[in-house]
DNA sequence: TATGAATGAGATTTCATTCAT
DNA sequence: TATGAATGAAATCTCATTCAT
């Protein structure tokens, strides 16, 4: 059907407020969609401007949805950062990241389904992107802390990999949205529903704290 | 691409093994690309059959994934009822269920994808799909057989629910093939090598068996 | 989809048999759709055997249409044939005559849309088969006989040309059923309906006998 | 057929002279070979656009097919509307009706063979366009006055219903050219001859005045 | 006489991208 | 900086027909 006829749009003249229009409405078409399965002409229409200026702006379909990416992980990383767990005791602060992981990423399926995106394109964009490695290397560094710190006062096991904590809470929090719809409906869950959120995520809490603490350290927490 | 120019194809008159090629190419090509991002043409020249009966076999390119997807999820299904798990004790048998869950998922990477490539369709087909649902129906009651007998001697939690084990057996394996390339590059690890995999593998197995198991069950094993 | 897993044809063994089943349902897929949009396909399997008897029987698709085509003129002058309207008085005669092609043609609206087909094909296959022209010469034959008689004892006028009645009374009759889809909607009438088919029909019979009729000779029937 | 490899096409930049040239050609296309046996690449061969721009405007064949059909109907109403007929006498604005009618179809086959394909397709779009049924309705207002001034003025029976005679002339003006094809070769009519058709006309007319009037008021007309 | 598998050619439709203003 | 019109290339899908048995 034509593109002519729909209600014309407002002219922004705000080169900023352009940009950041468009990357919204196309993590939400890249993370619905996919890549290839993604609309540049649907994208356009969603948005206050014009399908040109999405190539104006970022040169290429391959160009916006690397934009996408970054955006999607530099948000992630900097809520991580307000966390402020260096204050809480070791156990406590694994926790509070725990939850807050499985809430995040609960609450932004986008940012989930764009990094499935990423992995089913074989990772090709996040490896020319030095831009994203440097923001998740930190995310390493608040567990190495934990751990270090849990170590020390005992209440950690001392052969305990941060990456390893990393990739388990990671991948516990992540099939929760990542695969929803499969296991969802495979085992008649409605793996959305907030109650269900809410009694699983204590599940991934506890499964991660049991790995990491030592025999004795949790009689009192599971 | 038009098939003309091409050698002439012996004329299998086969049809089982014609589905069968078809199928088998097309695993690879959805699980390498996608369902958008496949490409019946590339798909058909990998087959030594031609594009046209793709169509003659399953209607379109949604019937043949489709396909695809029922005969991947009736592989892991099929290879797991070989296990025979009723004969070891219960945690022996979940570790050994773990460990062919690991294996069997990071041995066949396009059955992961494709898993992934349906959630990425929000589960669209998997719904439509009776075949899926009771395929995997099974699966929940090997678990329930090892947790009931696990509990009956003392050696799993009463409070276990065999759907949240699945669920982060799952989660757990899964994610190492998933999220191998984003989460590969990003902390410089190369979670296909034979070394990491046997490695992980091990976390895994004792991640769930620490998750499941009361206090004091796994002095020995952990 | 795969034309496999229908249920198995019992084996006729009776090549007139054959025949006319294809031809029947033939006539039927050629009058519904049209002669580029029947599908040789679907019309196989309505039949009680299988496309490649089609080309057995009819060579080309075009074939067995020319077939369908001459059977459906066939039919309507063999039933004309059984009228006997020589016994009746000229006028009489005519009434019968209108009446029997009104009913016909809306009791057999294939035969109706398989000329419809015909002539949107420009003509092109009547114009090859000499059996369709000769079968219908003779149905001019009877009207002119009825003019004859008519002129003879004053009810019909002399400058009536049995074409130009033949033409009228087809027209009339041939449209209802033609046009009935376009004509309806736009008037929301439903000219299939018994009893608008009823009154109208004594229209037309009417609007032929006034016609044909000098100006005093219908005071007792109009 | 690819585009490729003609002379670059001028660039219209006229998005209404684009539509029509479009519109123009496919009304032919669809009126010379149906709804199925249009082809898109020869229309667009006919163009001063490409096969794309089709896609652009219409969305799809059927689309096309629709905008053609409501254009077609469009245009035979305009026409009509410019006739006047309400300062001439009822018979006389009848006969004008019938002639301007008659005169219309005859010279525009291709709207006539486009209600022909409308109807082998059982009105199925007509019937989704609010569009042609509002243009026709207007059609019956003009029969429905001169029916009442003519029944005033006692040259029109009190019994005819407007929809009856739009009808018949309809159906008398149609065949002429829906069955030429046919017709003509079964009874060797050239019905397309400029001598043939200002005689049949006036056949038309004639049958149609005399059915409309009551007993003696054509006395000095037929 | 009969059949299910197979096919080449060509149909419709899609889509990222660029042009002219 | 912005836009609506336009496009080439390639994608998916269709269909009358023939082959091997």
């Amino acid at each position: 059907m034509s593109d002519s006829g729909r209600a014309p749009r407002p002219r922004t003249n705000n080169p900023e407020r352009t940009r950041r229009d468009i990357l919204e409405v196309a993590l939400r078409e890249f993370a619905t969609n996919g890549l290839s399965g993604a609309r540049i002409d649907e994208l356009a229409a969603q948005t206050r401007t014009s399908k040109r200026m999405i190539y104006y702006y970022f040169g290429s379909k391959e160009g916006l949805y690397l934009a996408v990416l970054e955006e999607a992980y530099r948000r992630i990383r900097a809520d991580e950062g307000t966390l402020d767990l260096q204050h809480l005791p070791p156990l406590d602060a694994l926790a509070a990241l725990v939850r807050f992981t499985f809430d995040y990423e609960n609450a932004n399926a986008d940012f989930i389904r764009v990094v499935m995106v990423e992995n089913i394109h074989h990772g090709r964009h996040i490896k020319q992107s030095e831009t994203i490695r440097q923001l998740n290397s930190t995310a390493i560094n608040v567990l190495r802390d934990i751990c270090e710190r849990g170590v020390r006062s005992g209440v950690v096991r001392a052969d305990v990999d941060p990456v390893d904590l990393h990739m388990s809470i990671s991948a516990l929090c992540f099939f929760n949205v990542s695969n929803r719809h499969t296991f969802g409906t495979i085992f008649g869950r409605d793996m959305a529903a907030p109650e269900e959120l809410a009694r699983r995520r204590e599940v991934v809490v506890e499964t991660i704290l049991r790995w990491a603490a030592p025999g004795g350290a949790l009689r009192d927490r599971c």
